[in-house]
RNA sequence: GCCCUGGUAGCUCAGCUGGAUAGAGCAGAGGACUUCUAAGCCUAAGGUCGCUGGUUCGAAUCCAGCCCGGGGCACCA
């Protein structure tokens, strides 16, 4: 609909006044119509003809050709034109957009997503989120990385794109010679067996308290400093020989396997989708500290104080280092391997990766660097950045140190907010506050995580839309049949259907900037419209019980799919 | 110092590829209701869109400079 009066309006300003333009519709305040467009103030510059008798000659041309489709095109303001649809056409619409039998069907958008390069097959975009440490704790960082990515894979996989999801993590490193050497530490040497005797439920703490002397230490004690870093070689060591057996060895893939089933069981606890493929750091390790190396003989790397680095000023950026002057390889070198092991298994046609915007600059010299010779790659590769998440009050929790907000305390804070409420909400429930909570705001700054707010039923929540939901399910519950569509709309009925019709626009919206955010946005509209209706029109019972059942069903479905595409449940009743 | 971000109502945020009176929620004020889940609905109040210039018929939106917050700037990730 809104690309046949795009194109309409593209060939009237032709026909009437020879000129080109990009027109663009958009969706007026409801006094003005359903669709409205400003293309007669853009002309008006390049015609030198006032912008209301550009809308006058448009809206002649037009109100013919459109008569099928169009009640009536007003012109308002300085110069804007106002498309009223019959209702007829609107309730096709509305058909088109919500399909019970199946919500997923819907498509969408770009055609960059939808398709290869070339055009023919479903384009393979790789996300590549969450990326948490082994030996290190989740924080809450890592739950509102975690919930952006799955959400971001969720919208591209609904663009008809093949999505891949990825999870890479540090298992080499600093962070785990910090690690390893407080482990041995406190089992009192190199005993892989005592690590028995740590119960399982303890684990995850217990690795993390680890991390956190291991931290300390390296920072205040010069002795075990020189010690960790030996430690750190070690743990490369053991990748390169492929070690399993030394006591060393136990102790490290015993701890690595623990920190990956912690991550599993997180994962499953915020029912976001499982990972196609877990990309450790020691898998693309090689790769990378090879290519740069091979680079570096070819110019792209440079050698500096002992250390490879790459020289990013020539390009408005800074140097950064890739190999360290002890040839251990950092983050760079890593991201090196990591891009080009993404490319040689998957050969994508677009490559996402989602991080804290805190890494933006370094992982701009990093592709800068890989494009000198993996162009393609590189090109196809795109970096979405986020920020912090924030408790309510201003606490910061994102440091490497102990006093971080772990993720189980933001959903132990939703769900003590939830019983204070005096509500007792399901966990379904708490999981809808937290995931809202931080998907509604625009991706890129900062988010303050308010639990109380977040897990309230009254306002822009979660638990609200869950509830819009159900209530709606409810009526339907009740009635015997659902009519088919509405061939004229009463006016509370039409704000509806109109509101309605939006969704498949916002969605496209939604994919095509990877924002996440619309979609909440229109949600919470949606039930404001329908809650708007629902108070002023009786439904079961009234004479117009079966066009406003349609409308009903369509609203809950629109919801449900929408809820979805968040990772949000939408239970039928609560 | 340089680079990246952000600065919109008391609080938390939308709006930012320029357009019709700058929108929500929370908090605070008022109201309706013997009815399908009131977790709702209706009404009013609340704004120098960080500041100053510029571009434009038109700027919260684009450009420049400045102020304030957050992050990053060589062997951590």
């Amino acid at each position: 609909m809104k690309q046949q009066l795009e194109q309409a309006v593209r060939a009237a300003v032709r026909d009437v006044y020879a000129a080109d333009s990009d027109v663009e519709l958009t969706r007026p305040d409801e006094q003005f119509g359903d669709y409205a467009t400003n293309v007669a103030l853009q002309l008006a510059g390049r015609l030198s003809l006032p912008p209301r008798q550009i809308a006058e000659g448009l809206a002649g041309q037009m109100l013919e050709q459109l008569a099928d489709v169009v009640q009536d095109i007003t012109i308002a303001g300085p110069g804007f034109l106002n498309f009223r649809l019959h209702d007829a056409v609107l309730g096709q619409q509305l058909r088109q957009t919500v399909r019970p039998d199946g919500a997923a069907s819907r498509r969408s958008v770009a055609a960059a997503d939808r398709t290869d390069q070339n055009g023919v097959r479903p384009a393979k975009v790789l996300v590549d989120y969450s990326d948490p440490n082994p030996f290190k704790p989740l924080h809450a960082g890592h739950l509102y990385t975690t919930l952006v990515g799955d959400v971001l894979a969720r919208l591209i996989e609904r663009s008809g794109a093949e999505v891949v999801r990825l999870n890479y993590g540090g298992d080499v490193g600093l962070h785990v010679g910090r690690c390893m050497w407080a482990i041995v530490q406190y089992l009192g040497g190199e005993h892989p067996n005592k690590l028995h005797d740590i119960p399982e439920g303890d684990r995850p703490a217990w690795l993390g308290a680890r991390y956190v002397e291991g931290t300390t230490a390296y920072e205040e004690d010069e002795t075990a400093k020189q010690e960790i870093i030996v430690t750190n070689k070690r743990v490369y060591e053991l990748h390169a020989t492929n070690d399993h057996d030394s006591p060393f060895a136990q102790i490290y893939w015993t701890c690595r396997d623990w920190s990956y089933r912690y991550f599993d069981t997180f994962y499953e606890q915020l029912e976001v989708r499982p990972f196609d493929r877990y990309m450790p750091e020691s898998e693309v390790t090689p790769l990378g500290l090879q290519t740069v190396r091979e680079q570096l003989e070819k110019g792209v790397y440079e050698e500096s104080e002992g250390a490879v680095v790459f020289k990013g000023e020539k390009y408005g950026l800074h140097t950064r280092v890739f190999i360290n002057s002890a040839g251990l390889p950092t983050y760079e070198a890593k991201e090196v391997g990591l891009l080009l092991t993404k490319w040689r298994d998957y050969q994508f046609d677009r490559s996402i990766i989602i991080t804290a915007n805190e890494q933006d600059q370094y992982m701009q010299v990093a592709l800068n660097s890989i494009e000198q010779f993996e162009p393609v790659a590189a090109s196809r590769t795109e970096h979405i950045t986020h920020g912090v998440v924030k408790l309510q009050g201003g606490v910061k929790m994102s440091s490497r140190r102990g006093n971080i907000v772990s993720a189980l305390d933001i959903i132990q804070a939703a769900r003590q907010a939830g019983q204070e409420s005096g509500l007792n909400p399901s966990e379904q429930t708490i999981l809808a506050a937290i995931k809202y909570a931080l998907l509604k705001v625009r991706i890129g700054g900062d988010v303050v995580y308010d639990p109380k707010e977040s897990i309230a039923l009254e306002g822009n929540s979660g638990p609200y839309l869950q509830y819009a939901h159900a209530r709606a399910r409810s009526i339907l519950a009740k009635a015997q049949t659902v009519g088919l569509h509405a061939e004229t709309y009463e006016p509370g009925e039409r704000s509806l259907a109109r509101k309605l019709t939006e969704y498949d626009e916002v969605i496209d919206k939604a994919v095509a900037e990877l924002m996440p955010h619309y979609i909440c946005t229109y949600l919470y509209e949606l039930a404001q419209s329908f809650n708007s209706f629902y108070e002023h029109n009786r439904v079961i019972g009234s004479e117009r019980e079966q066009q406003r059942l349609t409308l009903v069903a369509a609203y809950a479905d629109t919801l449900k799919d929408g809820l979805e595409l968040l990772g949000i449940a939408a239970p039928d009743s609560m």
